[in-house]
DNA sequence: ACAACTCTTGACGCTGCGTCATATCATGGG
DNA sequence: CCCATGATATGACGCAGCGTCAAGAGTTGT
């Protein structure tokens, strides 16, 4: 037993490396330049090594991006935990991105580079579910966040309107938003003062339209950042955002 | 002059053909299905002579990539030149898109795949900008809606708000929502009934969200959705919605 | 008819993925 | 301590696909 996991230890030590060394060549010299000879020379393994971890080179990124999508979601997923309104709450997984895409900028590029027709394509289709996993538990917590928000009457749906469609529109926006900061639309042409406050704002501005109370007017939500920093992400947050101030 | 001219439209006819086998391979078989030898096979011309229109596989694509584009700019910009309010205008900008997206999703699907990291990273600086005119394009005129709004008096911009901060919103509404569609996000998870229509009705809760009159509760934005189809797309709307109804 | 020039070709070089026969190493019995 | 046997690691090799370029085919002008 002992021996058997020594040599697992051994095993997973080596796959990390392996990992860590791609994710690198990856960022540094992009798709390209990510070359399993490469890997194989600067890990000093031989390449046969890494196909006994991998499949293909595309699903060694397919691990790195889940990794990173994984990171977002534990982050999401605390989010959610804090102790407010619905709303609030809706918020709280604002922050959590926000943080995310912050504090690891590299992971998301990862993700986005991973998440390309040309590269999925090469994926077997038995590791394909993989990849919708984590955005179809970040989709079921938004979900049930609008049902608590029903639930309790912070939001009543007016005839026509349902959950779906509002979390589709958070769920656009913010996706949306961090694909044009990552570098799909002409930013710097709209020469905006700063993305990430006009996503949370439009955010706002949608949940208003949809008058899921408390509404942006009738209630202090850049405090109630404040207190989600503060108490689910103090760590993360001081990172984020440097020393004391937190804005 | 005329020799000049004939030996032109040979060539242009041979890139034309170039193209259409391209983006059949690249439909059908997807972007590791298209290989330069079997776009030399299938045309029954060699490899060399491709290479004499394009520099490369990538740049082969970025040319269909950009025609896509380019045919989606041309219905947005007759959108605009719909006679109304200027939110009805915007409106005609998501009644083009809709169109284009209904009409020519093979296309769209093309500059999607375009459109990832590891396939522009092989195209050459020099052409890098043509990846972004199109969309400059397209965030000139709806800045330029949002500014007629505020030049009328439709829209009066409450403290904190910007034009840049309201564009943002329906750029990322669409192209996130879009992108959802096109096979980004478990959409069949969350299960709405319309995608589409929850990608309009998003638009008008932010449009009513920042105040953009006339408010939805206070026009009949379907009847402006009809006269639209009818006055700007006629023949489009036909085609995308068949027959005689367009609901 | 032939020279000069342009256009076209496909064989070739090269890179990088993925494989697999062979080599190396670990384990256990004599 | 040494060898047999099985597990693990290796890197040379096969192959596909991009991009090139020397040689060949075609065209024009005289």
């Amino acid at each position: 037993m002992t021996i058997q996991t020594r040599k697992q230890r051994e095993l997973r030590r080596r796959e990390e490396l392996f990992l860590q060394v791609a994710r690198r060549l990856l960022l540094e010299r992009g798709f390209h330049g990510l070359t399993m000879d490469r890997i194989a020379e600067e890990t000093e393994y031989s390449k046969g090594t890494i196909y006994l971890h991998f499949g293909c080179k595309e699903e060694l990124i397919l691990e790195l991006g889940k990794r990173s999508r994984r990171q977002r979601l534990e982050l999401i997923t605390r989010g959610v935990t804090f102790d407010g309104r619905p709303r609030e709450r809706m918020v709280a997984i604002g922050v959590a991105v926000d943080i995310h895409t912050r504090l690891f900028p590299d992971d998301v590029r990862i993700w986005e580079i991973m998440n390309a027709e040309s590269i999925i394509e090469k994926i077997p289709a038995d590791r394909q579910p993989d990849l919708k996993a984590s955005d179809i538990a970040v989709n079921d917590l938004l979900i049930g966040l609008v049902n608590d928000a029903i639930a309790c009457g912070d939001l009543v749906l007016r005839p026509g309107d349902s959950p779906q469609e509002i979390t589709f529109g958070l769920w656009a926006i913010t996706d949306g938003g961090f694909a044009a900061i990552l570098g799909n639309a002409p930013l710097e042409h709209l020469n905006l003062r700063d993305p990430y406050a006009a996503i949370f704002k439009n955010c706002h501005v949608l949940g208003d339209g949809y008058g899921w109370h408390p509404l942006s007017a009738e209630w202090d939500y850049d405090a109630t950042v404040e207190r989600i920093r503060r108490e689910i992400f103090p760590e993360e947050s001081r990172l984020a955002f440097g020393g004391g101030e937190a804005a």
